[in-house]
DNA sequence: TGCGAAAATGAAAATCATTTTCATTTCTGA
DNA sequence: TCAGAAATGAAAATGATTTTCATTTTCGCA
């Protein structure tokens, strides 16, 4: 599984660099310590805050360029914002606390399963999905 | 199925118009009539066209209300807009097309049971989940 | 029936993420 | 080295949604 994710890492930042601009492989870095997603807002403050030179403008037009390589996966939180995230990273799926916001990781083959098989019988394609569950957490 | 369709649509139109002021009720008849997803603005819009006199600010807060009242689902379109339609009676998830937008409800069985047993296994309680999936459907 | 408090309403302003514009800077290749 | 292309980012524009606030409507009750 770890030497897996290491693979992953390598090939993004070894193969596919020279396709991409400088701004690009910041922000792909940014979103490789996040390690899970992250919004353009966050990416970019979390970059100003590592004395990363880059505008917001430029966080967003990375970000879209990302996406449409599919190097880096689009979704949307609750509230629309969106939300992103590098491919390679495991999917996996959160459990968060209504109160405290602490979140715990959580993996879900089932889930994954359950997709591809409703995505089939409805033969849709390109299929991706979120899932969340939320409650309240042992401590609160 | 059908015949369910319609005990659901009775149910909101007489058990719950009591909880309910006229705006409300105004954005059920249009959600009725849609069918469907629609958005906030389009939802205005069609009341507009239809001669009711309602604000675009009445018809978000109408939404919001239904919305807490588990009347109206909403979701969220890929370019982050939020589309509400009228609820089914059962818990269900939808299978949502990234490019016409239309939906497919899906049982999720095995879903409820995936939700319940992590929950119980990192100890949380009054525990909730969405769960959507999304992908490109056969038409497009 | 009439009065006053509470709820509802909507126009306009505010908010906030995201996109566009545009002038400037950095690259790149000949 | 130089010209054209690509990248950059500040500021303005956009568009959905929320908030504000003054006005209107509704409702309980004397």
């Amino acid at each position: 599984m770890v030497t897996k994710k290491i693979t992953t890492t390598k090939t993004i930042t070894t193969t596919k660099i020279d396709f991409m601009n400088k701004s690009e492989v910041k922000v792909i870095g940014i979103l490789e310590r996040v390690g899970g997603f992250a919004s353009a807002q966050e990416l970019y403050q979390l970059l100003q805050r590592n004395g990363e030179s880059i505008g917001l403008t430029t966080v967003y037009r990375s970000l879209q360029s990302l996406v449409s390589d599919k190097i880096v996966d689009q979704l949307r939180r609750d509230d629309g914002e969106a939300i992103y995230r590098l491919c390679g990273d495991s999917h996996h799926h959160h459990l968060v606390c209504k109160q405290c916001g602490s979140t715990v990781e959580i993996e879900g083959s089932a889930i994954e399963r359950w997709t591809k098989a409703m995505a089939e019988e409805h033969g849709f394609r390109e299929v991706g999905h979120t899932a969340e569950i939320f409650g309240i957490c042992p401590k609160c």
